[in-house]
DNA sequence: CGAGTTTGACCGGCGC
DNA sequence: GCGCCGGTCAAACTCG
């Protein structure tokens, strides 16, 4: 499949060849593609046969507590695609009281990118098909029970799959900052304004 | 000394 | 029912 063509209408999909990262150098964007949609049926599995070796991305709704200083290639390997599925399908009530889950896939230097919460590390895991460590964090406001997930690619160490369940109950400590670099880069980088908004707006009402 | 990290143990879900 | 695996807990440890 070709991204370069949206595959879905519920997700934005960012390509390498619009999208220049402005942040920092740790970070490289490449595809990008977020579900508005809720639901396992939703999730995205589309392959870049062509381009990145894995250029599949998937979210569930998106929780956007990942405002901050971090940017991030958000594409996701499909076995993280595939588990997300099974995990919600279980969990269904859960999952739905949790809200929502958005993972993806970062190009980095650095595991963990700075989004503007404090995270606190409750646990690190080894995880199959994966030499490297799976590492949990939950947010350390109190009340907030948003959890991430951090791993290293085992295909490719040099991009970090980033996994943000749940829904932040307070604002970032970074928020007014991240709105201002949003705001300051909107020229004519069409969808990319409205992502870093929707990373920024966390949707509880 | 408090906050955060590490790490082994434990638990629950799922597939066989 | 059993074993595997991912996720979480909690005590010990580290760091500022």
């Amino acid at each position: 499949m070709n991204l370069s063509e949206n595959p879905s209408p519920n997700f934005t999909f960012f390509s390498d060849e619009n999208f220049t990262n402005p942040f920092m150098d740790n970070f490289d964007f490449s595809n990008l593609m977020f579900d508005v949609d809720e639901g396992c049926n939703t999730l995205g599995l589309f392959h870049d046969e062509t381009s990145s070796p894995t250029s599949i991305v998937s979210s569930e709704t998106f929780t956007g507590e990942s405002g901050g200083s971090g940017s991030a290639t958000t594409t996701l390997s499909k076995k993280e695609s595939t588990f997300d599925c099974k995990s919600r399908g279980s969990k269904d009530g859960e999952t739905k009281e949790m809200g929502h889950r958005v993972a993806f896939r970062t190009r980095s230097k650095i595991d963990v990118m700075d989004d503007g919460y404090k995270w606190r590390k409750y646990g690190k895991k080894s995880v199959k098909n994966n030499t490297n460590k799976r590492n949990y964090y939950k947010c350390s406001s109190d009340g907030c029970m948003v959890k991430k997930r951090v791993e290293r690619d085992g295909e490719d160490a040099a991009y970090v799959i980033t996994t943000y369940e749940g829904v932040h109950n307070h604002e970032s400590p970074s928020h007014v900052y991240y709105n201002d670099m949003v705001l300051s880069y909107d020229h004519d980088n069409w969808n990319q304004h409205s992502l870093l908004q929707s990373i920024q707006i966390s949707p509880p009402s």
